[in-house]
DNA sequence: AAGGACTACAACCGCCTATAC
DNA sequence: AGTATAGGCGGTTGTAGTCCT
């Protein structure tokens, strides 16, 4: 009756993982692609139950999530998200390409409420915070008056009245508004500015800006060979932007995993992995991308 | 230098929904 | 149709690292 169980609970390990567990994990998802989990870790040899697996390959082994602090731009897109949809924060990553649920919610709880409390802004609801107010005021019913989200630049406050139709929208209007003015609104903007390049910000690659790793070489590859010869470490590959190539909106995860080689996974995580932090070089995850131009293959970027 | 307080975040817990049987 | 589980989700906790006194 019913599926089987999940797992056998007995025996099993809990807390941190090891090196030598993530390298397991990771080694089968690599060769395997995402299956069933109940059955991972068996397959995998690991004494973890299939949801422990599963949890710790989407919050942290995924080589095409971002590591680091969140952006300017990323925070005020949680910001303008959270007005609307609450604490709902599977859909408030799903706007966010590269960051999990967790990793947002964990930034929201230690960064992005002490911000908006200092500002006088309650978290819960948006709204101004009474004088006195303390933390034990039940919250007024959100997303159903005029948002208010709040921008954070240490010292200087600016305070951004968000369209309570279209708060993301309005983000990247505003974003694409600064860019047209020359004004940074990401790390990756910035690096042009002061070339202070931290591996802690790495910034939000935007669609134009990915390099496609191809067998052949493509079409239109010459627009991009520098940087492609740095990313594609020496793999055989050659590359071309993204935006030079006719793509489809959305992105199938298991498809493409089943499309890639081992080796061209495992020497992108490498090269991801031993990113330079003294280099201004952006080393981005190849993997996702990783494909030849015969194949289909599709992209979620919002 | 020591140790207590604070911070950040990985990981777990428990509930809910979809779905296999 | 009913039952039980897988997977997804949000809330909470544990702990390592950092800061402060």
């Amino acid at each position: 009756m019913g599926r089987q169980p999940c797992c056998d609970k007995v025996g099993l390990k809990k807390g941190p993982w090891t090196a030598e567990e993530d390298k397991k994990l990771m080694n089968f998802i690599l060769t395997n692609g995402q299956c069933c989990w109940r059955a991972v870790p068996k397959l995998a040899g690991l004494l973890r139950c299939g949801k422990s697996c599963r949890l710790r390959w989407t919050n942290y082994l995924r080589p095409d999530l971002k590591r680091g602090l969140l952006s300017e731009y990323e925070e005020k897109t949680v910001i303008d998200l959270h007005s609307q949809l609450g604490n709902r924060w599977s859909k408030i990553a799903s706007h966010l390409p590269g960051r999990t649920d967790n990793e947002i919610k964990n930034h929201w709880n230690t960064h992005i409420k002490k911000k908006l409390r200092k500002m006088g802004i309650d978290p819960l609801t948006h709204q101004p915070l009474p004088t006195n107010t303390t933390e034990n005021e039940p919250p007024k019913p959100q997303a159903a008056q005029p948002e208010v989200a709040v921008q954070n630049k240490e010292e200087e406050e600016e305070v951004v009245v968000v369209d309570n139709d279209t708060p993301l929208q309005s983000t990247i209007t505003d974003q694409a508004k600064d860019r047209d003015k020359n004004i940074p609104t990401s790390p990756f903007d910035s690096m042009d500015v002061n070339n202070d390049f931290c591996i802690d910000e790495i910034p939000v690659i935007e669609p134009h800006e990915i390099l496609i790793p191809c067998e052949n070489s493509s079409p239109s590859s010459s627009s991009s060979s520098a940087a492609a010869s740095s990313s594609s470490g020496g793999g055989g590959f050659s590359s071309t932007l993204l935006e030079d190539l006719d793509f489809p909106t959305t992105f199938d995860y298991n498809e493409i995993m089943n499309s890639i080689s081992d080796d061209d996974l495992i020497s992108s995580l490498d090269l991801y992995n031993n990113c330079d932090s003294n280099s201004n070089l952006m080393v981005e995850p190849l993997f996702p991308l990783m494909v030849s131009d015969e194949e289909f293959w599709k992209f979620d970027f919002l």
